[in-house]
DNA sequence: CCAACCATGTAAGCGGTTACATGATTGG
DNA sequence: CCAATCATGTAACCGCTTACATGGTTGG
């Protein structure tokens, strides 16, 4: 668990709502780490409770009830404290690949489908990193920080670019079964 | 969720007892799925109950409470549906992004060391991988289904791969920051 | 005016993790 | 004999997902 700690670390790059928080989760930091807005307005609550963080109405002449988060010290000591314990990476759970050998041992499913699709998704996603990679990084003067957000987006890019080769490459497979028409 | 289709999986594959699957689960399967025995028993359970698979003691004459299952042909018929349902490839869900990225604004919390330490993980996996290729894979007549398996290997190989050479990069980044004792 | 979006929540359920527990068999 | 491994469970907790709910603001 370390939602808290994702979002105060989100708060540190720039204060703001549950709802910003929520929305910035579908983009940028969303690409490794998700969240719901049920989850993060309950996090956000317990974080404030913690002397973690605080809030204040938002500058709006009380229109809406928009509150804005900031990182209190106490906040930082802890996300420092946390950001430096070791983490072994995650091993991958992939679904898929459980369908694929069930397929295997079960026999001809038409999983071809199922691999364009996906790699068409893996596409968008590269794509979409690119696009993020072209507009905010390439050919700038990158400072300290933001060479390290490069840094997490190039694993996010290799990452695209390994189930786009590795598609391709089943998918070869699975075509050549076709074509011939072997069963087994 | 699809813990129990896996386990059917894992048990056409081969009959076993939840031992041997909470086992098995720590190697091949293991490698893109995860699963406590605890979880294992639970699941089994249920699945008894819902007529996918069945029972017997196992044949060592009452030695042990060790217990065999077998998948049903109900069972079957549940992991050919399930097999072919569509689903998206997973986001990655990386804590140590997140570290990184707090890193990035926080300013140097020395993951150098942490970096180090998660390139030789990757480079472990990968050698294990590879051994598994070697034993198992190359220079063989493969069946469909061990080429579909070998697929499977392949995917984790590439990952590993990636990693590593991402950790490099990564390293290379932070060493140079490190020798002219960039700060900001 | 109405739809879309902003903004924040509650409640139920489930899968997964952690801790605890038991007893039998095997090997040194 | 003792430790390790085999073999199977129970109980509590927690984070995440899904469904449901509310009310205000903005823009066409």
């Amino acid at each position: 668990m370390s939602l808290p700690h994702a979002l105060m670390t989100s708060l540190l790059e720039k204060s703001c709502s549950g709802y910003d928080l929520a929305r910035r989760f579908g983009k940028s930091i969303g690409y490794f780490w998700q969240a719901s807005h049920q989850q993060i307005y309950r996090e956000l609550g317990r974080m404030e409770e913690a002397g973690w963080i605080r809030s204040a109405a938002a500058d709006d002449g009380g229109k809406t009830r928009k509150r804005i988060y900031e990182v209190l010290p106490p906040g930082c000591e802890e996300l420092r404290r946390w950001a430096q314990e070791p983490v072994d990476p995650p091993n991958l759970r992939e679904e898929f690949f459980v369908r694929l050998r069930a397929e295997a041992v079960m026999g001809p499913l038409g999983l071809e489908h199922e691999l364009e699709r996906r790699m068409g998704l893996h596409s968008l996603r590269l794509q979409a990193y690119r696009a993020i990679e072209q507009r905010d990084f390439l050919g700038k003067e990158l400072s300290r920080e933001a060479t390290i957000q490069y840094l997490i987006l190039k694993a996010g890019i290799m990452q695209q670019e390994g189930a786009v080769a590795w598609s391709q490459e089943a998918l070869r497979v699975f075509r050549a079964w076709a074509a011939i028409g072997v069963l087994g």
